[in-house]
DNA sequence: CTGCTAACGTTTGTATACAAACGATCAGAA
DNA sequence: TTCTGATCGTTTGTATACAAACGTTAGCAG
C-alpha cells in the first residue's frame, strides 16, 4: 500500500482511454492504408477529394489542423506527389491545394482502406454498440 | 460537384472523431491541471503515485507510452522536480523513479484536477450516456 | 565459466500538434 | 485614398509518439 490514490483510476479515465483507443487505431491504420499515408496525411487527402481544390489555410480548417502543422502534412504530400501547389492569381496570399489529374485515381482506394479501417477500429462493438458509440463521441468533439 | 466521394464521410469516421475528443480533452485539460503538465506528464506521475517507486521502462508500459516517449516525459518531470531518478543498485540496467517527498503532498491536488478534468469532458453526455460511452470507448483500448 | 537471449535504457529520425511572433496582403471604413 | 483590422502563410520552440539501431547488463543454459 504505497499510496491509496482515492478513488481515482487513471486506467478508467476518458483522456487515457481516448489515448489508447487512438494508438490502436493508429495501428491497425498502418497495416491497412495504401503509401504509408498517416492518418493525418490520409484525413487531408480525403478532405481535399470531398471538398475539391481550396487553399491550405481552408483544408486546416476542414481537418482541424493547425496553421503549423497543415503546412507539414501539405508538404509531405506534395514530395510524394498528392498534391499540387500553387498560388492564387486572385489572392497573393494563397496557396491553392489540388490533387493532380494524374493521382485522382487513387482517391477510391482511399476510401475503401479507409472504411475498412473504420470497421476494424470498431469491431470489438457489436453493430448497435458501434452505432452508439459514434453517436456518443460524436457529441465530445 | 468536385468529387462524388462515394459514402464515405471523413467527419463521420471513428479515428477523426477520436482525434477531435483528444483535442477537445487537450484543450480542457490545459485549462485545469495545476503546475502546466500535460496529459502525458500528468498520466506518467499519477501512475507513479498508484504503483509507487518504479523503474522508468515498467511506468512506460503502465502508461502506454513508448521508451522514447517516456524518457522525454520523465525528463521534463525531472525537471520540474516532480520526479527523482536514482540507478537500481541490484540492477545496473535499471532507472527508478519515485515521487520526491516533498512533492507527495500535490499529489491530491492533482487527481481532484483529474475528476474534475474527465466530468468537463465528458460533461456533453447525460450520467448514463457516460457510463456507456466509457464501457463501449474500454473495450477499444 | 561461457555464451546466448532477454530486458533496460539511449539515440536518431520522422511525423503530428499547438502556441506565439512575424511579414505580406486584402478589404472595408474613414 | 489611406488607414486599419483581418486573413494567409511561415517560422521557431516545445511536447508527444513511434520505429529502428545500438550498447549494457542480467539471467539462464550448457
Amino acid at each position: 500500500m504505497e499510496e491509496a490514490t482515492s478513488g481515482y483510476k487513471l486506467d478508467q479515465q476518458v483522456g487515457y482511454l481516448l489515448r489508447l483507443a487512438i494508438q490502436r487505431h493508429s495501428s491497425l491504420f498502418q497495416e491497412v492504408v495504401p503509401l504509408g499515408l498517416t492518418p493525418t496525411q490520409f484525413a487531408a487527402l480525403v478532405k481535399l477529394a470531398e471538398r475539391g481544390a481550396c487553399s491550405q489555410n481552408e483544408l486546416g480548417r476542414r481537418t482541424a489542423m493547425d496553421v503549423a502543422t497543415i503546412k507539414g502534412v501539405v508538404e509531405r504530400l506534395r514530395k510524394k506527389g498528392l498534391v499540387e501547389v500553387n498560388s492564387d492569381p486572385n489572392d497573393k496570399r494563397r496557396t491553392m491545394l489540388s490533387i493532380p489529374r494524374s493521382q485522382t485515381k487513387i482517391v477510391p482506394d482511399l476510401l475503401d482502406a479507409g472504411e475498412t479501417i473504420s470497421k476494424l477500429t470498431l469491431s470489438p462493438l457489436s453493430a448497435s454498440e458501434q452505432k452508439t458509440f459514434l453517436r456518443l463521441l460524436s457529441k465530445l468533439s
